[in-house]
RNA sequence: GCCCAGGUGGUGGAAUGGUAUACACGAAGGACUUAAAAUCCUUUGAGCUUCGGUUCAUGCGGGUUCGACUCCCGCCCUGGGCACCA
């Protein structure tokens, strides 16, 4: 690092960037020139970056790419005559702090604030321009009291429900995982098994929103088309048909199938070994024994034993058949746990012939294969012979009185967690139908759903109450010592009595700790929302960070909204379709009047470690950004960060790139001091020329997040002129192009030319000149489409003298060798191309 | 298995139908210096060359086109995501 090691020496011109960043990052925020104001006439424009979880390590190089990128777009775009609100945030619940919490022995509070701190302190060194005054913090009771109040409207809506179900249980992080929390069957977090166990849980109905979510994605042209494909699949949606089979055992089956038409090779039927269904089903059996047997050890199952062996296994029903409702014939029943019980109705018609599954489990029973379609036409299948597949869909969807019926793959959305640190559901339980009947006679009653949330233990029915958005200070986490994981799979707030215990008054709907004469006494729901809930709206509260009523108002979501760009990780199914459809809940509950979120969606690669790998601090391979400001200066670093390559591309960080952003400065203040001292008032054409074109370019790649190609073209420009008298006016617009890069150095520069407003609210330089206004172009001759001259001629020269004059060059000359031209073709602009 | 994104110099990358290898790093040589660093200049895809040029190169094989890194078809490889969804 010897470069670095003599950066101090230089006796010529001294670059010091450690004696101007701070300063300037100080009188930035005196001055305010970030914040957004939300009365201004201009247009607006904003930009969020996808809000950090602070954690307890401290961040790599890789974290602020992002942030640069967004920060350089912001600036821009505020240069460019917007109104710019451009924030951030923390996403703070979760996991990660309340385990530092418990180690620490402290409340998770106290770990929050000490890492926002952290990261705070870690992205203002960088000089980004963020509006601060609207910082928002997920754990802030301020904040989630606006989480919980639209919780409320899910749960009004009758979308936030509570079901008994197969949840992924997690013994070592005492807690219910997500299906996203988990990675090849263990826990995403600490790698532990997951199992799966049956308990009552809060979902949200996201299957409800699934048409939306699908068909609303044509709604946004500028995100990457990827992701809507990821979100497509991932949603699911298929269209086939349901109907029944009857069964020897009395009851009959129905089934979901996309390939009806296939039905006259359904040799058997398949159940999902948890299915109703099946239960019913095997009462009849000859080997019941055996069926629960083979029901008893798939529930064993965790999801990495069924990932890794996929070797079908099931179990024949005995005694039972049911009816192929086409062919009349009588099929075996077989419980098999390739059936899924929570897809379609845990039940289907096995076509051995053309599903490879199904054939994979006739083969293990030897049950019989019957091919009903080759190469397009029915076979084997009486009157439906010869028939197209689209016909024969049609005639057997009439026979069988078939429904058409959508399924998808997506599944309701688990919203409960078994924690301590996440917000508190604005709910009560209390006992008895008749008690809830009465709650729902006052002020209460218009905030339930229709259909009662409730539960059954032993003989008590327990129905879920909300608390009303004016009585959710009595739901805030308590501050109490102790909030471990219990152990049992309810969460640390069902072993705190304080939180337990408590009265509501059913006038009002206040709820207490303390009895009154005539409150009801209840018990506040135990479960936690995981860590999605505050990220699933986030965006809107920038728009009004400070409204104690309500989440934001509606004027000021209308004068900000929707997100012009979401800038982060890849987050294509997650994140992205739980805040797509929060939004709509939202929409639907007149609190935003636009369907989407998020306008446009720019994806950020990782910085890998130099080898490739990915930095993590186990492999200390991580390099700190502190350290490089330290040695650079955060505006080369900033540069760096934009120049290293293509956004969205995944880039291995390299120390030795950096010095040509470090260089490339220097050489920038030397030529203002140049500049400065000769004090020119005109350039020469060329130097004019050349700052034009780069300002254009500058512009136009920011506006597509090509930082990359921005950053080079401003390095060929200052090529071009560093040896040429460049003129004040001209240097001044090359730098007003540099400042969203380097803010700290174009601002100094800014103030020694006497310039008293800061740069980051100037204009963005308009090209003086047209570019290429010299009437000439460069032409590429080619002979056979092979490039072998050039030539500069008038931009509208006749087609006629221009042959002439290609004609005539050495090169063609020789290349043609006496041989015939056939043609000649011209691409205006471009090139000729002599075909011989 | 399915879906997505990629494959260009020693390295990061540029060029989305028209001058392949911009920009930067690294490397070699030179200027300045007692010397070194920094800085500045020159060279830098490979081969052949009479130093004018010329041939070959964008993972592999075909195709479309006057012309293909770019579009189409078929492979190979790398990375990422999903995964028994009937």
């Amino acid at each position: 690092m010897q470069f670095f090691d003599n950066l101090k020496k230089g006796d010529f011109m001294k670059f010091e960037p450690e004696k101007f960043e701070k300063k300037w990052q100080e009188r930035w925020e005196e001055s305010s020139i970030y914040r957004a104001d939300s009365s201004s006439k201009k247009p607006t424009c904003f930009v969020v970056d996808m809000f950090p979880y602070p954690s307890g390590s401290s961040m790599h190089v890789g974290h602020p790419r992002g942030y640069v990128g967004t920060d350089v777009y912001s600036r821009f775009k505020r240069m460019s005559g917007f109104n710019v609100l451009h924030p951030m945030g923390w996403d703070a619940f979760g996991l990660p702090a309340e385990e530092t919490a418990i180690q620490n022995k402290e409340y998770p509070t106290v770990t929050v604030k000490r890492n926002i701190e952290k990261f705070k302190s870690q992205l203002m060194m960088l000089g980004l321009g963020y509006d601060w005054s609207r910082e928002i913090n997920t754990t802030d009771p301020a904040y989630y009291v606006h989480t919980q109040k639209i919780f409320l409207e899910f749960f009004r809506r009758g979308l936030a429900q509570n079901k008994t179900m197969a949840v992924n249980w997690c013994p070592e992080l005492g807690t219910v995982l997500a299906n996203e929390d988990i990675v090849d069957g263990k826990s995403e977090r600490g790698n532990h098994p997951v199992f799966q166990r049956p308990m009552r849980q809060w979902i949200l109905a996201i299957t409800q929103y699934a048409d939306r979510l699908v068909d609303d994605l044509a709604l946004l042209p500028h995100w990457p088309e990827k992701i809507k494909i990821a979100q497509r699949n991932w949603i699911g949606r298929s269209e086939g048909h349901e109907f029944d089979f009857s069964t020897t055992a009395n009851v009959n089956v129905p089934i979901f199938t996309t390939r009806i038409e296939t039905l006259p090779g359904a040799t058997f039927l398949v159940l999902a070994p948890e299915s109703d269904i099946t239960r019913k089903v095997v009462s009849y059996a000859k080997n019941q024994d055996q069926v629960e047997q083979y029901v008893e050890v798939t529930s064993q199952k965790t999801d990495l034993d069924r990932q890794l062996s996929r070797e079908k296994t099931g179990v024949i029903v005995e005694g039972v058949t049911a009816k192929n409702p086409f062919t009349g014939m009588q099929i075996p029943i077989v419980v098999a746990d390739y059936v899924l019980s929570s897809y379609g109705t845990g039940a289907i018609m096995a076509v051995p012939a053309h599903d490879e599954r199904d054939a994979e489990i006739a083969k293990v029973f030897s049950l019989p294969l019957i091919t009903v379609i080759e190469t397009g036409r029915m076979v084997n299948a009486d009157s439906l012979n010869g028939d197209t597949v689209e016909d024969a869909r049609e005639k057997v969807s009439v026979m069988v009185d078939a429904k058409p019926k959508k399924r998808y793959k997506i599944r309701d959305w688990v919203f409960s967690r078994q924690r301590f640190w996440g917000e508190p559901f604005p709910i009560v339980w209390i006992e008895g139908r008749d008690n809830y009947e009465l709650l729902s006679q006052g002020p209460i009653g218009k905030w339930l759903p229709n259909e009662p949330v409730f539960y059954v233990d032993g003989l008590i029915e327990h129905f879920a109450v909300p608390v009303l958005p004016e009585f959710l200070h009595a739901m805030r986490l308590p501050e109490v010592d102790s909030y471990q994981p219990t152990g049992t799979l309810e969460g640390p707030l069902a072993g705190i009595d304080q939180w337990v215990k408590a009265f509501l008054n059913p006038k009002t709907g206040e709820v207490s700790n303390q009895y009154n004469v005539d409150w009801m006494p209840v018990r506040r729901e135990t479960n936690t929302m995981p860590q999605w809930a505050g990220s699933s709206w986030y965006w809107l509260r920038y728009m009004d960070p400070h409204n104690e009523n309500v989440p934001f108002s509606k004027g000021s979501s209308q004068y900000w909204g929707p997100v012009n760009v979401y800038a982060g990780a890849d987050h294509a199914v997650a994140h992205l379709i739980y805040a797509r459809f929060w939004h709509k809940v939202m929409q639907d509950a007149g609190m935003v009047d636009f369907s989407e979120p998020f306008e446009r969606l720019e994806f950020l690669g990782y910085i890998l470690a130099s080898d490739g790998s990915k930095i993590s601090k186990r492999k200390g391979n991580s390099r700190s950004p502190e350290e490089v400001v330290q040695q650079v200066g955060a505006d080369a670093f900033r540069l760096y960060e934009m120049f290293i390559g293509p956004f969205e591309k995944p880039i291995p960080w390299n120390d030795d790139g950096l010095i040509g952003c470090r260089r490339f400065l220097e050489r920038v203040w030397r030529l203002a001091e140049k500049v400065i001292e000769s004090n020119l008032a005109v350039s020469s054409p060329a130097v004019t020329s050349s700052i034009n074109k780069s300002i254009q370019k500058v512009g136009n790649d920011i506006e597509v997040f090509r930082f990359n190609t921005a950053v080079s073209s401003m390095m060929t420009c200052l090529n071009e002129i560093q040896h040429s008298d460049v003129a004040i006016s001209d240097f001044k617009a090359y730098i007003c192009s540099l400042a969203p890069f380097a803010p700290h150095m174009t601002e100094e520069i800014w103030s020694m030319v006497g310039q008293k407003e800061s740069i980051h609210v100037s204009s963005w330089p308009k090209a003086t000149v047209e570019v290429g206004q010299d009437g000439n172009v460069v032409l590429s001759i080619q002979v056979n489409g092979k490039h072998r001259s050039k030539i500069s001629v008038p931009r509208d020269i006749e087609e006629d003298s221009l042959k002439t004059l290609v004609l005539s060059d050495q090169s063609v000359q020789r290349h043609l060798s006496g041989k015939e031209v056939k043609k000649i073709i011209y691409v205006s602009g471009k090139a000729v191309n002599i075909v011989i």
